[in-house]
DNA sequence: CTGAAAGCGCTTACAG
DNA sequence: CTGAAAGCGCTTACAG
């Protein structure tokens, strides 16, 4: 396995380009010596070295996909539809994390300074415009996923429109009072939502109460973590007057949110954000993003822009549906998931 | 962003060698050079390609993970954990995938003959014993987690064992006619926790009723989905006569489980297996893997591994714990989600 | 069809 | 403290 291709061409009595063009496939070898070559290599147990051909190449066939932490439900689906779709070209995923702290931009120059990838995929990164830009120097293929920045190509979802019709879907039940929970309000995401949010109540001409937008204490991932809406339903349901119904950020969070409600006792109609695969059988009525969707349509973008650097720059925004389940009246008259 | 050694060196007037050191940080430069170079570096832009620096150095500094399918919770977990142990070294983790088919060998082979990393963990990648003993002839630095091969390092949880306590546990309520969920009867775990399974039935002196070890039809990532377990226990509460308990093969497939039931309207007491992030919240009892710290583990073997090549193999087993929840009758009376 | 040679962008003894 | 040179393991025109 520690062969190269001098000890292969050695053998075979044949000079290294011989052997470099039998393993590149090259049709100028005769049957004779490739079959020669290949005896001797798997004898050896020779492979050409991805590191040294990428080298020689100057492309490493690999797409770089850069994500704060990859435990988050959310960036799995996404990681599942570029597995899927990747496997009909001719290129490896690598999977790379950045922290989700202050030197975001830092982490992520980093990365790419390194220069493995031929194209990156970011992943939920949230830069500011001018740090987008302190990244084009690099003229690197870049695609963006939930985030938005006009000289990449980018793919996301519209968490305003979302928010606004998970709201209208409450009011359309008969609710006035409804209350959200947020996740870290400084977040792109959940700022949209919020923004969305209070839209509709206001379209509705209902009114906004600032005490109803709540979120948890637990502010790791932002606050989309199930303890947040633990907490942040509790919190809610403290308050003197209860909502009559809530809007949530994420079906993460909804989770939490409804052991609040069953550990207090009650319950109210839900809607959350996400889809995540588990929530079909908790029946929470939820937006549904197309995560799937969304890996699978970045790697075609990135490969795409590969091998034509000079096309225009794309942006898709996806509409998340409403998928209504049992946590919406509607529904079944109430929650699944009570005791 | 384009430039190399080269043109620094140019710039700068010095030889590339000098501009490497500055790059390594080797403290034989002057701090006036140093910084002649670094300013120049960065008005170019440049920093040492990864890529260039491992081919000369002959080292990549990356460590590669191998994944069946990466959509799947237990291997999330573990994959947090191995990102946040690799933050506390200088290596990079690359996650590349194999699909679960008959070549598994094969792909597994291919993906360490190019040579990315200097030591690979293996994520409940199933081989057989001969097939594991082919992949040692690279003498690379291996670790395999969620298997077994004498020849390498490993890191399992003990499922038979867990099965066996979780089916306890349901015999300690006073349970007789006890039923299990099993996932794809030919794979690993299942067959493990079949085997606690009914050992602890026969320890107790209970019948084992073969109708009544039931898997769904979907057999998708070995069956380890919700709808599997919605369609075994559609099939198990459609015998004649009913099992009184459930063991549940995971945790994923319990969620489809307590849906069937509620369906059914009826419920009857679970425990599962995996502890994933969401089980907490929907109240199940289950058997814990200590997911996140099987990956933190392996992170410090492989590169324990990887600076001492001749330490002797370790084989790690965990014992999974027994967590108590509300899907079993002796804490709340009954499942959570119902309605 | 095949080989000699230059090149990919670095690192690292070796000399000085 | 610094540079010239060999080497890492390949690919790819260029000649023949």
């Amino acid at each position: 396995m520690n062969s190269t291709i001098y000890d292969i061409a050695r053998e075979a009595g044949v000079s290294i380009a011989t052997v470099s063009r039998v393993f590149n496939n090259n049709p100028n070898v005769t049957e004779k010596t490739r079959e020669k070559v290949l005896a001797i290599a798997d004898d050896l147990g020779y492979h050409p070295k991805a590191l040294a051909q990428s080298l020689a190449r100057k492309k490493s066939k690999i797409i770089t996909v850069i994500v704060p932490v990859i435990s988050n439900y959310f960036f799995m689906e996404v990681l599942a539809g570029m597995q899927d779709k990747i496997a009909a070209f001719d290129y490896d995923l690598q999977i790379l994390n950045v922290r989700d702290s202050d030197n975001l931009l830092e982490q992520t120059e980093h990365i790419m300074k390194q220069g493995w990838g031929e194209g990156y995929i970011l992943i939920s990164v949230h830069l500011e415009d001018k740090e987008w830009k302190s990244l084009d120097k690099y003229t690197l293929p870049i695609v963006l996923i939930d985030e938005y920045f006009s000289g990449f190509d980018t793919i996301s979802v519209d968490s305003v429109e979302g928010a606004y019709t998970a709201t209208n879907h409450l009011i359309d039940q008969g609710c006035k009072r409804i209350g959200m929970i947020s996740a870290n309000p400084l977040s792109k995401p959940s700022m949209d939502r919020i923004m969305g949010f209070k839209r509709a109540l206001e379209d509705a001409g209902h009114m906004v109460n600032p005490e109803w937008i709540v979120t948890g204490d637990n502010m790791t991932r932002d606050g989309f973590v199930e303890s947040n809406g633990y907490e942040a339903m509790m919190k809610m349901l403290e308050n003197e007057q209860v909502p009559e119904a809530c809007f949530c950020a994420s079906d993460i969070q909804a989770l939490g949110a409804i052991k609040a409600m069953r550990d207090k006792n009650t319950r109210i109609p839900l809607v959350a954000f996400d889809d995540l695969e588990f929530s079909e059988y908790v029946g929470l009525t939820t937006m549904r993003q197309p995560m799937y969707e969304m890996g699978q349509l970045a790697i075609e973008r990135l490969i795409n822009r590969i091998k034509h650097k000079e096309e225009d720059i794309r942006h898709t925004v996806f509409s998340p549906d409403l998928i209504i389940r049992s946590s919406t009246p509607e529904y079944s008259g109430y929650i699944d998931t009570s005791e």
